[in-house]
DNA sequence: AATGAATGAGCATTCATTCAT
DNA sequence: CATGAATGAATGCTCATTCAT
């Protein structure tokens, strides 16, 4: 997961500022893109000098470490409370689509993020947490659907990895144009995308 | 759409080489994003000097202007075909799936750039394009879905936007993942998607 | 004039430090051309590297700029200053050629850029100060110069235009062979350039 | 004086081809500046390929020496013409000028040129024949000077030197303004000005 | 905690020049 | 004679990072 902070500087810092600094950072990110964000944008954001961010981290990179880090586990927090609950796989996918829009309201830029430098970042060894994450995340999710299509719940004409791949993405796409405090709660979101997932947005015959 | 180039040498280089360093640009930009792409990373992969792709292009971002605008110069040459055919909601949505998968298939790199970039590229005039095309888009897809809702095709107890951003994520956020020459073919992806999108992924009761 | 910097950072940044740096590159303009001049020989002679100097300049260019500017800022507080004395029309020509030497005293350097450069620089929106300079200073020059002619101070059987070319040239391009600290003093100087003005350099018959 | 060309291509090349190519370059020199002209613009302006200008000239220097030398050739050949005369002081100083606005309207964009960049190409040993040129025009100017004040022709009270830079700024800068076809011939320039330096502008008491 | 000033590596771009055709 | 395509060195500039204060 996240390389521990080496420097003494950053254990002294208070908490709070850190976790500021860190949502700033992650709303720029999330705006601009990584690689296209400057230190400077985030300490203007910040009302600070550019020089000065180093004071509560090493480098860019490990802000950015922090972000996607804190993100995933809260989230595997989340999953692996569902995963636990011993539901059968229909309930087991409504609750981790749940849990997930949950999590794009909380953490949206961290989402977004995670969403456009991911795939990239993986190929870092200080990222490859990333890459860990994916695989648990698609051992969670195609096992449950695999698990429903033996269960005769879902269907067992489709390519179940192109289904994964489908219900996937559907979620997390959802991160690019949510927006937390707009109209829909996350668990309205998720109940609307569950049912077209589920049901499919034709007409029934 | 694309600002044309003004300088003859542009438009007299021979045509052929110019297509096949913009794909090695997309390729590249794909994969490493556009502002992470530098642009002797393309002409390494060109197997030239970074210096010499400015024989042939003004810039690196009217390599991006170009590899975008020719994309969407095609994907609505297709869309348009689909629209002016005049087939009822549900055969338009099939068709304009369809194309997508192909339109993916031939611009994969043009498309995950497309995914990738578009946001944060729309603010500049030079590609005030792609806001018109993403436009002209909501309201194909949109409309159709709406004409479907009211001629009963589609259901209408969901939200007709949140089901227009369902069906247009889950299609395009395909090209992150689709590769060519894969074990499907487009039109068999289509077929996939289009049978989940339509009727869910549930057993029906 | 100058376009006032906006980031907070230049005008923070110690005035002292900011006008030696100036001075620096005006010494450097001067000896080889803006445009021959690389930035990088500006902080070699500034004893730091080329990035450094923009911390405290937004660009060569804006460099140029206030030298440029700070340069007419002073002169035409001079000039203003001789024009608004109310003097007779030789009197105002002695006063004007007297400041002038003084202002290629102050700034060489400047004075030698402005020389080079204003011409083509002039075409540049961010310059058009040096054209309302110059058409300044065309019309106190010319206008002293006719008032003189109709007073019967100046001979009425010159071309007034050529004369204030003649005058004007005489004037600044001393700046070119002019060093400071050197045998004469910039009131002598303005003495016996006055006396060949004026009087010409054959003996009178 | 110009290093000889060591390419038989050179040879080869019809000359009055390369007469309008320098011809094409000085212009463009004049007007922007020799650094800051482009082989591209040159190449443009004369209606072909940059790299076509290489046919003919060995490279972008060689075309302002071939510029700068042929004017300095013909210059001489007219001032050795009137110092061979055994004219007077005053007549000399005459000749010498006229013959100036001569060249100036024969050479106005190589004046331009040699005015301009005199200065610090004279430190190049290609270019040391500038620095040789500009010692005999100084000595011819400068002997004329002082033998007019030993003659009692020019007078005695101003520093030579002084005098000598006068007259000389005077004549050459008026290359910057000076345009071929305008309202004054070169002749009645030279007598305006020769006017204005021997015998002042103000009015005789 | 934060600033001011600097570093140094890297980047997009320009441009004189070369050369096979 | 001229073109098309490329080279390679240099240029202005950016930016993450450092560090004394």
């Amino acid at each position: 997961m996240p390389t521990d902070s080496k420097k003494k500087t950053q254990v002294t810092a208070s908490p709070g500022r850190r976790r500021e600094l860190l949502d700033t950072a992650a709303e720029v990110f999330a705006a601009q893109g990584y690689n296209a964000t400057t230190v400077r944008k985030i300490a203007d954001e910040a009302g600070m000098l550019a020089g000065s961010l180093y004071y509560h981290f090493d480098s860019k990179e490990s802000m950015l470490d922090e972000i996607l880090s804190t993100f995933l586990d809260e989230l595997w927090q989340g999953y692996d409370a569902v995963l636990a609950a011993g539901l059968g796989p229909r309930e087991t996918i409504e609750a981790l689509v749940t849990e997930s829009f949950r999590e794009i309201d909380r953490h949206r830029a961290a989402v977004a993020i995670y969403q456009k430098e991911s795939r990239h970042l993986a190929a870092q060894p200080r990222f490859h947490y990333l890459t860990d994450s994916q695989q648990k995340f698609e051992k969670a999710w195609l096992g449950t659907l695999e698990r429903g299509v033996a269960d005769q719940v879902f269907r067992d004409d489709l390519d179940v990895r192109l289904t994964y791949r489908f219900v996937r993405d559907t979620v997390w796409v959802a991160a690019s144009w949510y927006r937390p405090g707009g109209q829909h709660s996350p668990e309205e979101i998720a109940r609307q995308y569950l049912s077209m997932v589920l049901d499919g947005i034709a007409v029934r015959g």
